[in-house]
DNA sequence: CATGAATGAGGATTCATTCAT
DNA sequence: TATGAATGAATCCTCATTCAT
């Protein structure tokens, strides 16, 4: 059964049978056992390839951000030239592609938020991740308003994306892609035209 | 060392001393022994108030989601006849009410989130105050808009709510109270005066 | 079958326990498991009296010091206003006291002198049980004696003490004691009558 | 990298490495990995060279004993004419030898005797070197005096070699080979010149 | 000759829960 | 009402060993 170069394999199937594990059974009662019999390995190879639990949550974590920074950026390329509004668009529509809000996705990061409150790893990834975005959004704001009223704008928006996420998150149900839509780009209008307003 | 009447009193030690544990450990480290060692009292007296753990943490989380709707119908009855406006605004607040967004309760919440996907319990109490918080708003909405854009301008502001809360949460820095509101008056003005515009 | 005070009853039981799993099987075969068989109680218990395995090791090693310390510090009591002479060979005697050489003291003796030399916290236990013996040997050594001869004469008698005790542990033969005897009060009495010879 | 004639450099290699592990995190800790990681190769490689660790180790102790052993014949061999003191102040010298003293061999030399009262390899080889030593000195000493005088005085100057040795091993302090030369030499004086006193 | 992937048993530790007092 | 002694299951982790390549 060893073979060589299995290293890639072998972290893919592990970092996708603990997003199974999260989403079914939830973080706590994702032991390093259930995750290995769902990866169709013994349970001691977790630490061959990622040290302990820690690491392997930090690394299904860490594929998950970077996921969602993928659907993003690919948006993104798409409309080099585009108007700031569209952009925009593209950047929360990243934030709901298919990979993201699936059941599976969206309790992972439910989990990983809560954990990462009291382990300095996945905060660190969590604090990464968050900056990446807001950098993002407010880049693109600040293409039409002025410093301060574009990091609220900004601010603004991951607010909503995050909110709109978590409620879907915790409903149990679909996500309402249509709704979502709808109220950013409300909030994404409202923001751009009304430079003066605030 | 009254024998009788002590059931209020435990209670709440208890109940505190989770809160604080979760702060301080997060809910996964947040064992009975510890708890009980803050309340001052023994492990074994927890079962006989709440029967067992799970029955803790869901009275607390009881308790939580009490204050928060305390916090909100506290300030609408100030309010009476004030403007939908006034009243979103106010139901806003209570949200932010200082004994929601101190350390201990976000964290209790997200916490609670997490949990709440994976045991019954805690969904249910999730629900019902997710959908007490989402009717309140929506019943103001409907003083002005639609019912359909009443319920859509109920859900994006909950989204925001909840999204904001969640970055001050992630972030560790203090509530940033004044872009919150900023942010959220913005929202409900915008679904207010744009009743015709979706 | 829980019981109040049972603390000093059980620390014993784990104390003997260890004692005689390691003079069996040997220190690193000595398990949290079989020591707690032996003690006929449960595992998990140990670490509510001892905190974790090494805290067990630890009060188990601090035991076997304070025996030696009281069969030395016990026969030099009786002794008050003997001779030097008596009063040295009174503290080899102590540590030939049967509680020292029997199999499982000796055991226990070389496998925690193994040991410290690795955790910090035999270690210590160590280095205070030696010193303690070799201040008492040299405050002896001194009524007759100048300093730097006495300090050579007491550290020359801990080493062939330990160095006796040290064969007999090894040899896996009942301890010589006459042999051993013979020897000491050799070393004892040239040291204590050639004080002008080196 | 040739193919053949690595046995020796492989098995130097490793036995070095097995005695650094052991100087510096233990006999307990000394994992076959991470010795294997010390000698620059890979885990798998022990078991082609000394069947499974514990071969390593009976490898290692042999090793350690035969530089004992060469450090006293080759002393003996250029004192082949020399007297009976002499004789037996160079057998405490090779005791002595820079090889014997260092850290890791004294450290070593302590865990191999702990190990070796529940391991029966290493327990046998334990006690080959002890009697090698033992009737080295014996051999002397019967030169000058009866039997039985001699197999003490044997056993007392292997005691006092043993114990002096283990107490520059357990103080981590550098060898005090001035003290430990007066004092053996004191011993094998007093042993040869008062044949009769006992 | 050499690697490192993989296993699986074994051990320490944690912890909710129970229960005699 | 309250304690804390005691249990035992569950989990993570370590590690010697095996084996295909």
């Amino acid at each position: 059964m060893p073979k060589v170069g299995m290293q890639p394999i072998r972290r893919r199937q592990l970092i996708d049978a603990t997003l199974n594990a999260i989403n079914e059974v939830g973080m706590h009662d994702a032991t390093i056992a259930q995750i290995a019999r769902r990866a169709g390995v013994s349970a001691g190879i977790i630490s061959h390839y990622f040290r302990d639990k820690n690491g392997l949550l930090e690394a299904t974590m860490r594929d998950v951000t970077a996921q969602l920074r993928h659907a993003v950026l690919s948006r993104l390329q798409r409309l080099a030239d585009a108007s700031p509004e569209a952009r925009l668009r593209a950047i929360v529509d990243g934030n709901f592609d298919d990979s993201q809000i699936h059941s599976a996705a969206t309790k992972a990061w439910l989990a990983f938020w809560a954990s990462s409150m009291h382990q300095p790893g996945l905060g660190r990834l969590q604090q990464i991740s968050h900056r990446r975005l807001l950098s993002t959004l407010v880049f693109e704001f600040r293409r039409t308003l002025p410093p301060a009223q574009a990091r609220l704008a900004g601010y603004g928006l991951v607010a909503m994306i995050d909110g709109l996420w978590l409620r879907a998150a915790l409903s149990g149900e679909p996500f309402n892609l249509e709704a979502a839509r709808t109220l950013t780009t409300q909030f994404i209008r409202q923001q751009l035209t009304q430079a003066h307003s605030n």
